[in-house]
DNA sequence: AGCACGCCGACT
DNA sequence: GTCGGCGTGCTC
């Protein structure tokens, strides 16, 4: 009798085994009962073992599957991911699938509508839909090739195929397959040297696994070498995976793609229905797309011939997943790429340090684009000393001056506030002293309610000092304020400017963005506050002036990363303030002018900086020097996750492994959240096998406790922003 | 995760 | 007297 042995999705580490009356393959989908109820699950392995009694085995259900559902290499890539992420298989392979297929749909092809304009629709002016600013925007977008990045109701499409302005295009051309008559438009800028050097080394190695990191400052280039990289993969017939950061799948980069090549593209944004996305899976498993370009979980798409990846802006924190099963598509692509045996690029204008470090060690090849296309004028820069100064909401009167001026003449000011791994300090007003924990030397995190200091990492609270002890000045502040407190104190401050705050609360509205985007587009004076969303690809003629707000919450935050960050963002900001005709400023406040990163930061830029910060890394022994995972717990009653953790430490310590760092059990960055008291545990290690090891005898360990039950746990690999 | 069982408080 | 709250336990 052949036994079956079945990942479902539901977040057990172990397979269910089953019956296997019928012919079946492993990775086909199957129909089983599971307790009271149906479910469906997947094939991982057929043998005639179980470790169960044969007498209470149940039988398949149904096979739904004609063929392994995934192609080899996801295949391997999930299974692989699930051993490195310590995630339960199951629910792996359901989060790599789209909707429709988790719930049991087959696998072949749906109908879907396409449409295309007629010759009405082309040549009717638009003022014609003027009553009907829907239909409007519809009828433009099919114009302009911007249709995938808008979200209307299918009543609208109706409509307009009512006025004969659209109609259905039969889809079932499949057999004429894109490669017979591929091609694309020649470049319309003549390639640098650089460019140039970039793709032949790219196209050289077009046939076996090879990491580059094309390294472009904004403005030089970047996407017309990915352009030209793609063009050859697609001139040999095979398809490109291009990953992009959730915030840049703007409609100026699709058309830019479909504008290019006279090849299917498809992309994968968040206003695609189940159904599309299932559309846009199936067409790309049979090949019958040339281009799929989205975010993180795009990583996941099947293609019949996969020839190239391209990860784009690398360093972007969006490729890390932060809940559920928390990988990093950027991680994953690299192993995909390596499973496939064909080359992946990653860009960024200030690469990750990770991926610096493995330039440096020869795992990756450094392209670099140093030369600026145009003639942007380089940004003024200067740093803020406000010591002493009396702040309004975080601005100080230079600033806000300065801010006076700028919109005087007409053009927009962005302030910059990142409050992402930022927690608020204590700080001597007059002299920048900064209240830290003396067994971590991390600076205390600032509680209001309970009016006390409490250190993040070792959890020991301490009463607020009345007097800075370095210059006896009582005047200590707690800074902490957010984007929103800002906005408030700027209305009360420029009663006439339109203001618009743009950070991941007012984002999540749908088309928000957009509405910000366009009223900030059309000029005028203006005034954005906003967190690092801000910073992400977009462009703003008219911001001339920058402010960084809270520079030093990112120089001393208790999240080791935020430097980093705060210098990607920093780059990306300052590369974009002015340009063209006119010249942009940058202002940084901070109570610490003189600080060493924030110098080379400014007088020798982001590469500087990144060798630096290396450094200090490596003599910390942090990340990419060492390799951390975090064991997540949480309950309702607060007694539970911190005993868990206790116990996965007290268990950890009997291993016996000395080079395990463990931090913790101490409270997680939010304690509590949504009736859950939360807290977590860090571990490190220098050697990501070992960790590896312990994880998996852990995992095993824990899974037999019944101190399990009682609580949520998790563990996250590669930990980011905690 | 679901889903059932089971034991205690306020309601038709 | 029941409805339903969520703690606990199990799923091949």
């Amino acid at each position: 009798m052949l036994i079956a042995h079945v990942a479902l999705p539901v977040p057990l580490y172990q397979l269910y085994d089953y019956n296997l009356t019928k012919p079946a393959q492993i990775g086909m989908r199957v129909k089983v009962p599971f307790g009271k109820r149906n479910a469906i699950g997947i094939i991982v392995s057929i043998d005639h073992q179980t470790n169960i009694d044969v007498k209470s085995l149940k039988n398949i259900t149904t096979i739904i599957d004609s063929e392994p559902l995934f192609t080899p290499d996801i295949w391997q890539l999930l299974n692989w991911a699930a051993s490195y992420y310590h995630y339960p298989i199951g629910e792996v392979l359901f989060h790599a699938m789209p909707v429709l297929l988790r719930q049991g749909r087959e696998a072949n092809k749906t109908q879907i509508t396409h449409w295309q304009l007629t010759e009405l629709g082309v040549n009717i002016e638009l003022t014609a839909l003027s009553r009907a600013p829907k239909q409007k925007l519809l009828l433009s977008s099919f114009r302009n090739n911007t249709v995938d990045s808008i979200n209307v109701s299918t009543t609208i499409y109706n409509e307009l195929e009512k006025k004969q302005l659209i109609t259905r295009v039969n889809c079932q051309a499949d057999n004429i397959m894109w490669q017979t008559n591929f091609s694309a438009n020649p470049n319309l800028i003549k390639l640098n040297q650089e460019q140039s050097y970039a793709i032949d080394n790219v196209n050289k190695q077009s046939h076996n696994f090879a990491v580059f990191l094309l390294e472009g400052v904004t403005g030089s280039g970047k996407t017309e070498v990915y352009l030209n990289i793609i063009s050859n993969v697609l001139a040999t017939g095979k398809q490109a995976l291009v990953l992009v950061p959730e915030i840049s799948l703007t409609p100026q980069t699709i058309k830019r793609f479909k504008e290019r090549f006279s090849a299917p593209i498809d992309i994968l944004h968040s206003r695609l229905t189940n159904q599309q996305r299932l559309a846009v899976w199936l067409r790309s498993k049979n090949g019958e797309n040339a281009i799929v370009v989205g975010t993180r979980s795009s990583l996941f798409t099947p293609f019949k011939n996969l020839g190239m990846i391209i990860v784009d802006e690398e360093h972007d924190s969006s490729y890390k997943q932060q809940e559920g099963w928390r990988y990093n598509a950027r991680d994953l692509a690299i192993i995909r790429a390596k499973l496939k045996n064909i080359p992946i690029l990653l860009g960024s204008a200030t690469p990750s340090l990770e991926t610096l470090n493995n330039v440096k060690n020869h795992r990756y090849q450094l392209l670099q684009l140093t030369k600026r296309a145009g003639h942007a004028k380089p940004v003024k820069q200067s740093i803020l000393d406000i010591r002493g100064l009396t702040l309004v909401a975080g601005l100080s009167q230079p600033l806000i001056e300065q801010i006076k001026i700028h919109l005087h003449n007409n053009n927009q000011v962005m302030l910059f506030l990142n409050r992402r791994g930022y927690s608020p300090l204590l700080i001597c007003h007059d002299c920048g002293w900064i209240a830290e924990c003396p067994r971590c030397d991390r600076p205390y995190t600032f509680h209001n309610q309970s009016q006390k200091l409490s250190c993040h990492y070792c959890d020991t609270p301490r009463a607020i000092p009345t007097q800075c002890p370095k210059c006896g000045s009582t005047h200590l502040v707690p800074i902490g304020f957010g984007t929103e407190q800002l906005e408030k104190q700027l209305e009360l401050l420029f009663p006439n400017t339109k203001i618009s705050r743009i950070d991941r609360d007012t984002v999540a509205k749908k088309g928000a963005l957009d509405g910000y985007l366009q009223s900030i587009q059309q000029g005028g004076a203006h005034i954005l506050v906003g967190t690092q969303i801000l910073a992400k690809g977009h462009h703003f003629p008219d911001i001339t002036l920058v402010g960084i707000v809270d520079v030093d919450g990112a120089l001393f935050s208790s999240d080791f990363r935020a430097t980093e960050q705060f210098a990607q963002i920093y780059t990306q900001v300052s590369g974009r303030a002015g340009r063209e005709t006119k010249t942009g400023e940058v202002i940084l406040q901070t109570y610490h002018p003189e600080h060493p990163l924030l110098n080379v930061l400014l007088n020798k830029g982001y590469q500087e900086f990144a060798k630096q910060t290396l450094k200090e890394r490596q003599q910390t022994l942090l990340p990419p020097f060492s390799y951390q995972a975090l064991i997540r717990a949480a309950d309702r009653n607060n007694h539970h996750a911190q005993k868990f953790l206790q116990l996965i430490h007290d268990r950890l310590k009997e291993y016996g492994d000395n080079s395990l760092w463990q931090l913790g059990p101490m409270p997680a960055n939010q304690p509590k959240k949504a009736g859950y008291y939360r807290w977590q545990l860090l571990l490190q290690h220098t050697n990501r096998q070992l960790l590896q090891l312990i994880l998996d005898k852990l995992v095993i360990d824990i899974e037999k406790w019944n101190e399990t039950s009682k609580v949520r746990w998790s563990i996250d690999i590669d930990p980011m922003n905690n």
